[in-house]
RNA sequence: GGAGGAGUGGCUGAGCGGUUGAAGGCACCCGACUUGAAAUCGGGCAGCGGGGCAACCCGCUCGUGAGUUCGAAUCUCACCUCCUCCGCCA
């Protein structure tokens, strides 16, 4: 194939020279066209071989890290750490969504009236808390963790959508536009992280920490019937999410530092939680090592996650193009991960659930009160 | 949405069918001059993939993809992005 393409750069270079000299060419010309037809067909028989494996290679699952346990499903997760004591109740601890409902800052029913089931609407001081949330997030990351805060898109086009592994294997999962060829992010995680995408990076720009906050939107398809109640498993969700870029090097050691920095804010709110290490089977398409952060929820008796720590190594990196130059000039596969900190839907199940009142009020964490004009409570 | 214009190396900017992978400038690197620096002068300097111990060699790349041609940065078509003007609009 080269050699061919090389006897047509070279031949034609001297039908140039020939014609210059106002020499006749013909014969030359007419052996080049022959040539010129069988590379055309053997192009575009290598294009349809690397397309067709380039298709398939796309719904190759990343392999998990070594330190990852096997097994099929959650029962196999380990437990890494546990922090904070579930607080004890002299009465019982009710649901997010009575307590919800009874303040007024949550209205489930008005919500499915607007858009359907699995929506939320908050309202009053329910509303001016995501707020509160929101600022105390964000700044937590950038000023005491040192991530970027970024404000990105959240109508993502496909390639973005493939580069992080949303497609083409998991088009369900997701709300796609009507009139455009775009999709609804479902995670921040889409548009942060492919802002490098097709980008080579130095090595001292490494590791890149973005922060970002963004609305989420989740179709789960497949998942009916589950958590239906209240606002745990819900269609639109709010989250700050965290990203980094880094070497493949260091990329394990910053995904510990991005479960901290995650559970630096549970820790702040003073909700407690446990760190699990997922098992094989339980870890999504795309991760390499993933940690999950899950919350005690009294009211639901429940732990649930508000945050998935993920390692993707090269996975992503490989998809997008995102590539670092090594000290020999090399080009590498960058390690891409990404972590939430945290889902506000469920953090907000965790405040109203660990922190009521027998009256049925809201005790407010001290963190959160410079967010809140000083306020210390709901009710 | 309508009408125009533009996409070339890290940046800028020429080229508009035939040794052009691409002039010039800036930036950068090496060297000379200098006590040192600046200025000046000389030299070097695109990326990706493949082959070789190496000197080097080959292929691809001028927004993307198709097409015309023996040969395309240069011609044709489609798409994408950006800019200007009009309309609409938070």
């Amino acid at each position: 194939m080269d050699a061919l393409k090389n006897r047509r750069n070279l031949e034609s270079k001297e039908v140039g020279a020939l014609k210059a000299k106002g020499q006749d060419a013909s014969a030359e010309i007419a052996a080049m066209k022959q040539v010129s037809e069988q590379i055309a067909a053997l192009d575009a028989q290598l294009r349809e071989a690397e397309t067709t494996r380039e298709e398939k290679l796309l719904y190759v699952p990343n392999p998990p890290h070594p330190s990852v346990p096997d097994g099929a499903a959650a029962e196999s997760n380990r437990e890494v750490r546990r922090w904070g004591a579930p607080p004890a109740f002299d009465f019982a601890p009710k649901p997010h969504w009575e307590l919800g409902e009874k303040l007024g800052i949550l209205d489930l029913p008005r919500a499915a009236k607007v858009s359907g089931s699995g929506f939320t609407c908050l309202r009053g001081a329910g509303a001016r808390l995501q707020r509160a949330l929101l600022g105390f997030m964000l700044d937590l990351h950038t000023q005491k963790h040192g991530y970027t805060e970024i404000w990105p898109p959240v109508l993502i086009n496909a390639k973005s959508m493939t580069g992080t592994g949303q497609l083409p294997k998991f088009a369900e999962d997701m709300y796609a536009l009507r009139d455009d060829p775009l999709w609804l992010a479902p995670t921040a995680e889409v548009p942060v992280t492919n802002l490098y995408r097709d980008e080579v990076l130095r090595a001292d720009q490494l590791p890149i920490k973005l922060c970002a906050y963004t609305p989420c939107f989740r179709r789960e398809a497949g998942s009916a019937g589950k958590d239906t109640r209240g606002m745990i498993r819900v269609h639109q969700f709010d989250k700050v999410e965290l990203v980094k870029i880094t070497s493949p090097e260091t990329s394990s050691a910053e995904h510990e530092a991005l479960v901290r920095d995650a559970e630096a804010v549970l820790q702040a709110l003073g909700l407690p939680y446990r760190v699990m290490l997922l098992c094989a089977g339980d870890m999504g398409f795309c991760a390499a090592k993933c940690y999950d952060l899950e919350v005690w929820c009294p009211g639901v008796n429940a732990w649930l996650e508000v945050s998935s720590c993920s390692n993707f190594e090269a996975f992503q990196a490989r998809r997008m193009n995102l590539r670092v130059k090594d000290a020999e000039g090399r080009n590498r596969a960058a390690h891409t991960l990404n972590g939430s900190g945290v889902a506000f839907a469920r953090l907000n199940v965790a405040l109203l659930e660990n922190f009521q009142r027998a009256d049925g009020s809201i005790a407010l964490p001290e963190a959160l009160r410079p967010y809140l004009d000083g306020r210390a409570e709901i009710r």
